[in-house]
DNA sequence: TATTATACTGTACATACATTCAGTATTTTT
DNA sequence: AAAAATACTGAATGTATGTACAGTATAATA
């Protein structure tokens, strides 16, 4: 699957959004409309974008023959994800004494799929909107970008922090909190171990 | 629900078979193959019958414009909560037009039931880790109290904001963003609606 | 630097499709 | 016994819709 681009995204979710509103998939004209273009060809062309990188299939010639093809294991089922205290020493793990209780949810219930639900302790990433006992759902993956939200560890320390390369062997966890400091990790004398990163959020109040 | 006859069930079953294995519900013509009818006024009129007797919706002079209507037999545990985008005139309302889309979600997910998401835009509620684009599960009730975060209403103005009672006529509805102000309401002058509280918080990045 | 991909407007046209009208026949309801 | 619903064939028609062609413009890639 190639990359989409976020005018692209934007059409892949117009004919999900339409799909679910009316049960049949957009004609051109519909995508028009809904994205204010003012010529057919436009979603014409995005539509062949989205085949050509495999998002949708198009039936052709046939009216609104459009379906949207889904990704990988899209299972409706729900699935009990364990939620997990971040303890201050140590890993997060799914040992039994580390989970606080479960969840029932969809599995699709994030943009991607994950694996537990992080208690969150302290303030330190509140201007990002994640503030005291926010459950972070958490995708274990090493495959992270600048600027997106981690769960790293150094040492026995469990940390939530943007993410940002600073030079390859220089990362700095930055916290969303003017009153915490950002923390410098060289790769060449400390370790950083990269649990997962945050794909979605959840508050119970 | 009205009786449903043999061939109209096959008709009904001929369309959810055709949505499964294409994405999208058959032409007139398409149902005739399926079931060999030889003149496209057969499956128009059977059309016709389960859209009267409930089981179907047709979008007029739409191509393939035929929508399977689900049976109110909601499940136990799940349910189709509607997300409803935060529109600057006008009261959020579960009107087809204002539902960008739904989310499947256990009805008991959050500590106390609710009945929509609404999406959030601005940021006046940054501090208390509302973003722009959350989504708030909202509880329809007027059963507020002081500290409650509420969804409320003032002419055609709906806000996110923190719920206070200063006196028995006056009510502030508090930001949590110093860039913002109080906005404070007399009851004897002005005209307040309380939409519903917010129960939780759903994000999704 | 040339080329391809992206991102559009605008016009045009063949056909895919919904839909109406005219029939025939059987069954069910009033 | 009459009326209405069911279950079809067959033909006709207007329009909804996919899609090609002709442009313009910018960003990304080779």
């Amino acid at each position: 699957m190639k990359e989409i681009t976020s005018q692209q995204q934007r059409v892949l979710d117009c004919i999900q959004i339409y799909i679910n509103k009316t049960g049949f998939p957009p004609t051109r004209a519909n995508i028009c409309k809904e994205l204010g273009f003012k010529s057919p060809n436009s979603a014409e062309t995005h539509l062949r974008a989205l085949e050509k990188k495999g998002f949708i299939s198009i039936e052709s010639g046939t009216s609104r023959g459009i379906s949207i093809l889904e990704s990988q294991e899209y299972s409706e089922n729900d699935y009990e994800y364990p939620v997990i205290g971040l303890v201050a020493a140590g890993s997060p793990t799914l040992a039994e004494e580390n989970i606080e209780k479960t969840i029932n949810c969809p599995k699709s219930f994030f943009n991607s799929n994950f694996d537990y639900f992080l208690k969150v302790k302290g303030l330190s990433m509140k201007n990002a909107g994640i503030m005291e006992d926010d459950l972070i759902a958490v995708k274990k993956t090493t495959d992270v970008k600048n600027g997106d939200i981690v769960i790293a560890r150094i040492d026995d320390e469990v940390t939530v922090k943007f993410f940002r390369r600073k030079s390859p062997k220089i990362i700095e966890l930055e916290p969303a909190n003017e009153e915490f400091t950002n923390i410098v990790v060289n790769l060449e004398t400390e370790q950083l171990h990269i649990e997962g990163k945050s794909v979605g959020l959840l508050r119970k109040n």
